[in-house]
DNA sequence: ATGGCTGCAAACGTTTTGCACTTTT
DNA sequence: AAAAGTGCAAAACGTTTGCAGCCAT
């Protein structure tokens, strides 16, 4: 569980001001933990907590917030972009359903069998991307 | 390497046509084994063989060899979607430079060490992404 | 009071679509 | 001849941007 009191305090150690706007986008990603949420599902939530907050908004935020290393981005299904907050404590990997897009926790993670590796391939690594495909169980029935 | 002959024929055995964007299509792909490819750089290509391909066409194809399993396609960047053909004889994965773009194939696969253990967690796998990011030898350098 | 941040609306790049026409089977 | 596939142009989609005004520091 990432603290937010931390997180608020790399923002300002940075030049970043803590706005009300940015405060209900972190509290909706932290609210969401474990769990990859979009953009717009972001900017619903965030809506909820203070209404005025505006599309861009949020955008401009998650750039920041993914720049600052305190949310991972990525692409499951090709089309929009899909956040999660990272949790030092438990770094874990997705299995998505490729149906209903129901997401589950992978605590395997293969970076750590293949750092070392590759560590003298010329390449530096610094991120990778894992992720299972797949049909949940319900939507397995269904079909 | 995959067999253009057996991909035809699937093509047809499916009911797909074998037209002369298609087979361009296929050709780029398959003379761009190994490597990620965007379909805007499939569209140019595309149009060496076949000149008068759309680009629509491209997407159109480009959709139809996803769905038959032919091809690959990933989001690396966050933007545009990148293809690759498939190959069965030799599965892999890549590392990617963040800065330049640069790939190199990785023979390692994940999806190995963890087929059995998830087979029974009501999820059903398919498919699964493995991608290395980084900065290669050049873009290391340059910084 | 300064500089970061926001809302708005417009633009962007990628991808998808409707429709009339063409090509493969 | 029938059905799949295509070209074209327009639309859709997620995302980014310029700018004037706002707000946290």
């Amino acid at each position: 569980m990432p603290n937010k009191k931390d997180i608020i305090k790399t923002l300002k150690d940075k030049g970043y001001r803590c706005t009300n706007q940015r405060e209900a986008i972190l509290d909706v990603l932290l609210n969401n933990e474990n769990h990859f949420i979009s953009a717009e599902d972001i900017y619903i939530k965030t809506k909820k907590y203070y209404p005025k907050t505006n599309f861009s908004t949020v955008y401009r935020n998650l750039e920041v917030l993914d720049n600052l290393g305190v949310i991972h981005r990525t692409n499951t299904d090709g089309k929009k972009a899909m956040y999660e907050i990272i949790c030092e404590d438990s770094h874990h990997h997705h299995i998505i359903c490729k149906s209903c897009g129901k997401t589950e926790i992978v605590d395997f993670c293969p970076f750590l069998n293949i750092k070392e590796k590759f560590s003298n391939d010329g390449f530096k690594l610094t991120d990778h991307k894992f992720e299972l495909y797949g049909y949940c169980e319900k939507c397995n029935e269904d079909n």
